[in-house]
DNA sequence: AGCGGCGATGTAAGCGCTTACAGCATGCCG
DNA sequence: CGGCATGCTGTAAGCGCTTACATCGCCGCT
């Protein structure tokens, strides 16, 4: 690999022009030109360990995730990178599996290779976290809770997604909810659950709920618990889509029609929502946008005064109702 | 941030020795007791960019991914993320938007901040694609075709998936089969419908192709378009899940059984297939299996005698054959 | 003509680390 | 008891880069 020394004595400068070259400091428009050729033709490349080693900085921002399933991981990924492409940083990712000691040791491990990070955390409870975080290093929370104001966060206001679709249920007149749940001590799930117990606290409807994982297989069991018991709801509302669609396999399995018989929710708004048959009704939960706050909110902190940092940090979700929980249910021929 | 000269000071040893220590070479018991002690009250870390200075290694891959849309993506990133954890290795993840300056300025930027480099690219032709990879860069090929051999390949066998969709099809005694196509230019696509022409010509079927994009939406169009001319096939084989997807939503809609009228298949085995109502006959690609075995591929150049490396890199996916396609509609009541 | 100022350039000092090499005990051999 | 292999440890030389500081023309000014 070429050095600055080749470029210089190719070049005819000293190194320190040719670092000025690929630093846009000033040099004159000729020693400019003879550095770029020179540099063109040895193939050269500034060696970016060195370069960090000089800079303290990695233009390179950490992403940790709980895991890599389904769609919602990626449409955040997908959020964080069109940021950060645009401003020339890099992107390290790595995954915890909700599993505590795994998110301390990815801290660690990103320790000096990157400028900061965005951690999800919907499992673990971040004031447990913040000890792991190395000092240094400005973090970004996204979907977290139980920080201690440490470091800045980006939430989904879970809760009044789940408050709005309860209001929309209950408008329709379904008075027997039965909630399918998420896993336990996921804050997405509690949240929702307990939009949903507010929602229900102001109304006369009864409110039951069965264990979900947030996955499909979980949604599908929770389906068939609910027709073992001969007890059918007016309504299921399962805190996720995932979930809501294996329940609506299941449903339809025995022959139950969804929403003449039950009203079905999710939650997400996962693309193919719209295209089950019912269309399901869900919360939309911008996702990608989570991910681009996030950044936005990260770059604050890293280069201060650059990029106004966004007044609030609650992102609500929106209501989308569709077939699965309409009474008068005229299909959508769009 | 403190340095090996503070540990060093602190615990009374050279900063040798304390280099030592952190990278498992001889040293005293006791010495390796102090040092670490030392190092754990200062809060020492070492700084990354210093050691690939010296070690000219980086212990990152990169992975370079068309878009980061929908499972398929996770998926691919989940597989390598598995490998390179326990291999102690990080992931710089990018996406090229399926551009080609894009990409070429991606792999450029990747240049010295990895180690190796995992591409996916079903839509750039890689032999246009080799003179942007930075020569001293090793890389690996998922699922893209047209490389010269310069690179180590990981492919899926798309044409057999497609012949053996097909094959099912015909067995079932389908006749009349219309595939929705992918979008143009992108290899999975050609491949599949390769494999389904080939099928084809050995029968005596009749095949019509729709034009799609991969996507939910272009699926719904293609069932639209299937029905306006009133000229229903006997089955519809969607090049990918999601274009399935959305053509049975406008099946449904307009009142066509699956499978009974027409049989429907789809091509990829995303987790929600089988959660459909009908469930979906699909073909299943072990999308993680692509991801860790490109890790592997790449892990076998770069530490040469390592782990041995995989004979095939050419995977075959399998037929899943579920209700949207059978003959003999008996509900799976699993 | 001489001088202050300014912009372009070069020199050299590190950034924090690994590692070749040398030094120094120690224990064993003849 | 001297010599030598052995095992730790320290010294110092960089890795390739950025950047403070010094240098040096050169312009425009009085």
């Amino acid at each position: 690999m070429a050095t600055v020394y080749d470029v210089a004595e190719k070049a005819g400068v000293s190194i320190a022009t040719v670092s000025r070259v690929f630093n846009n400091n000033t040099v004159s428009q000729s020693a400019r030109e003879k550095v770029t050729a020179a540099a063109r033709s040895l193939g050269y490349t500034p060696n970016l360990a060195a370069r960090s080693l000089m800079t303290k900085r990695t233009d390179t921002i950490g992403v940790v995730l709980p895991d890599m399933h389904g769609e919602f991981f990626s449409e955040l990924v997908r959020g964080i990178d069109a940021g950060a492409r645009r401003l020339g940083l890099h992107m390290l990712v790595s995954c915890s599996h909700d599993e505590f000691n795994e998110m301390a040791a990815v801290l660690s491990a990103m320790q000096g290779r990157v400028d900061g990070v965005i951690i999800m955390s919907p499992l673990i409870a971040i004031d447990a976290l913040e000890p792991h975080i190395p000092p240094p290093l400005p973090a970004v929370i996204v979907n977290g809770s139980g920080g201690r104001g440490l470091y800045p966060e980006v939430n989904l206001d879970n809760r009044a997604g789940a408050r709005q679709m309860m209001a929309h249920l209950l408008a329709e007149g379904r008075r027997d909810i039965c909630i399918v749940s998420g896993p336990p001590d996921n804050l997405d799930a509690e949240q929702r659950q307990l939009g949903c117990v507010e929602a229900a606290g102001h109304s006369d409807c009864r409110l039951r709920t069965l264990a979900g994982a947030f996955t499909e297989a979980s949604g599908y069991a929770a389906g068939v618990e609910l027709l073992a018991h001969n007890a059918l709801p007016d309504a299921v509302f399962a805190l996720n889509d995932a979930m809501a669609i294996g329940c609506l396999c299941a449903l339809a399995e025995r022959g139950i029609a969804v929403p003449e018989q039950v009203a079905l929710a999710g939650f997400d708004d996962i693309p193919l929502a719209q295209y089950l048959r019912p269309s399901l009704t869900t919360v939309h939960v911008p996702i990608a946008d989570l991910g681009s706050r996030a950044l936005q909110r990260l770059l604050a902190t890293l280069r201060p005064g650059a990029g106004a940092a966004t007044a609030s940090d609650v992102l609500v979700p929106e209501l989308v109702i569709r077939d699965s929980s309409r009474r008068a249910c005229a299909p959508d021929l769009r």
